[in-house]
DNA sequence: CGAAGTGTTGAAGCAAATCAATTTTCGTGG
DNA sequence: CCACGAAAATTGATTTGCTTCAACACTTCG
C-alpha cells in the first residue's frame, strides 16, 4: 500500500506491513482519538475516510481536514505530546495503531522518518488550501474545491470509478468543512447540480467534466503535490 | 536563539550558531521566496516579521501564516522540492539562507531532525485553529483571535513590551489574513478600540487585558503547545 | 412502526462586501 | 526641510451572500 504518497523501499515496506497486524475495523461516526488526549498509539487509515475537527466552545463543529486510505491520522500525539484536536470515522474504516515504541523503531530509518515528514508537510499544504478556501471563496467555489480535491485525491490512491467517487458525508459536515450552514451547503449542491458541475446518486458524487468542476472552483491541483507519489 | 520551540542540546545550538554568517538583511515588503521555486535554500527568520501568502487568480491575496524570530520559511521546499506558496517580509528583517547541503548535515542528528519535524507540526496546528477562526468566527472575533495569538507569539520569544506589541502591518494585511476587506478590518479594529479591548499607537499593539481579549475571541493558547519552547 | 437523523424549502434578518469619495500618513526627491 | 505623489486610513451608502428560524418530508434503522 501507499503511505501518504512517500518514496519507500521494499525493505521500508516490509518493516510497515509488519505493522498491519494491530489494524482493527471501526464504526463509521467513531471517534479513533480525542481533543487532549496523551501520547499513546499513532493511527493510519487503511480503508475508509475520516476527517479531523475541533468543537468550538459555542458547540459549533469545524472540520479542518478529510483522511482517505494510506494518511497518518496523529503524528501530532507522538510528536508534540497531546492532541489538539479529534480525529473520527465517516464510513467503516480499518485503522491502524502503531505503539510509540514501534514509531521509535520506524524513525532510526531515515528514509521512513523523511517520508513521514514529507507526509506532514504535504498535509500542511492542503490546510493552507483550506484557509484559502474559507478565506476568499464564495460557498459555491468553496465545495467544487472540495470535491476537486477529494476527487483527486481518491482517484490517486485508486478509489475513484470513473467519473465517480463514494463520498459517505452528509450535509453538515460538508458545511463544517466549507465554514457555512447545513441549510446553504444544500442549497449550494442544488445549485451545482442544476449547472451540471455534479450530478448524486446516494453516496455516489460524479463529476462528469472534471476540467469543468476545476475551473469553475478555480482548482490548481498544485498544491497536492501528486508528483511525489509514485505509480499514479 | 531559539528555533521553533525546539529542544535543542548545546552542540545542537553551536552547529546552529555557525549558519547565522548566512544571515542577511532583508528590507520590508520583500519576498523571500516565491511560489513555483523549485529547490534552493531553507531561509529561517533571525529578526523581523514575515508572513506565508498566495495569490488567486482573480487578484486576491491570502496570507495563511504569519513569521516570527526563530520561525523556519521553508521546509517545504526542501522536503516537498518546490513552493506552493510565497513568503515575503513584514518589517525589515534579518534572514538566514541554509543551503541544502547544510541542511543535510544538519538532518543527521535525530535531535534535530526531530526538532524542525515539531516545529513543522506546530505550525500545522496553528494552521488548524486559522481554518477554524476563518471558517467559525465572525470578523471582531477572529481579529482579536489574531491578536491574541501574535501577542503570545512574540512574548514567548520576548518581543513583548509588557501589554505592547510592534505589529509593522496594513489593514490590507490584516484582511487578507482574516479573509476580510480592507474596509471591514477597519471598521472591525474600530469596534475592538471602542471596546476597549485593544489601543493604537502607530505600528504599536496595546492589549490593556489579555484575558479580555482571549474571553472575547474564544482563544485557547493550547494549540501553540507553547509549553515545548523551553525557557519560557 | 415509530423516532431520530437527514434532506428540503421558504421567508426574514444581518454581517460583510461593494462602491465611492475624502483625508491622513508616508516616502522620496527636489 | 519642504513639496509632492502614492499608499494607507477613514467614512458613508448600498447591495448581497449567507444565516437564522421555522416547518415539513423523507429515509433509515432498532
Amino acid at each position: 500500500m501507499k503511505l501518504s504518497g512517500a518514496e519507500l523501499s521494499p525493505s521500508d515496506l516490509g518493516m510497515l506491513r509488519d505493522l498491519e497486524l494491530r489494524a482493527e475495523t471501526v464504526p463509521p461516526r467513531t471517534d479513533i482519538i480525542r481533543h487532549g488526549d496523551p501520547t499513546s498509539n499513532v493511527h493510519i487509515v487503511f480503508e475508509g475516510l475520516a476527517f479531523r475537527y475541533k468543537y468550538l466552545p459555542d458547540g459549533g463543529r469545524s472540520i479542518m481536514a478529510m483522511l482517505v486510505p494510506g494518511d497518518f491520522c496523529d503524528l501530532n500525539i507522538w510528536i508534540l505530546g497531546r492532541m489538539d484536536h479529534s480525529i473520527a470515522t465517516l464510513s467503516t474504516s480499518l485503522i491502524a495503531a502503531v505503539p510509540p515504541d514501534a514509531m521509535d523503531r520506524l524513525l532510526t530509518r531515515q528514509s521512513i522518518a523523511r517520508a513521514l515528514w514529507q507526509a506532514t508537510l504535504v498535509d500542511e499544504a492542503i490546510l493552507r488550501e483550506w484557509l484559502v478556501n474559507l478565506g476568499r471563496r464564495r460557498a459555491d467555489r468553496k465545495l467544487a474545491h472540495l470535491f476537486c480535491e477529494l476527487y483527486l485525491r481518491l482517484r490517486t490512491i485508486g478509489h475513484a470509478h470513473g467519473p465517480n467517487i463514494r463520498l459517505p458525508v452528509t450535509l453538515e459536515e460538508l458545511g463544517d468543512a466549507l465554514g457555512i450552514t447545513t441549510v446553504h451547503t444544500h442549497r449550494t449542491i442544488q445549485l451545482l447540480r442544476r449547472e451540471g458541475l455534479i450530478a448524486q446518486q446516494g453516496q455516489i458524487l460524479t463529476i462528469p467534466d472534471l476540467e469543468a468542476l476545476m475551473t469553475f472552483a478555480q482548482f490548481d491541483p498544485d498544491y497536492l503535490h501528486l508528483d511525489l507519489t509514485r505509480g499514479n
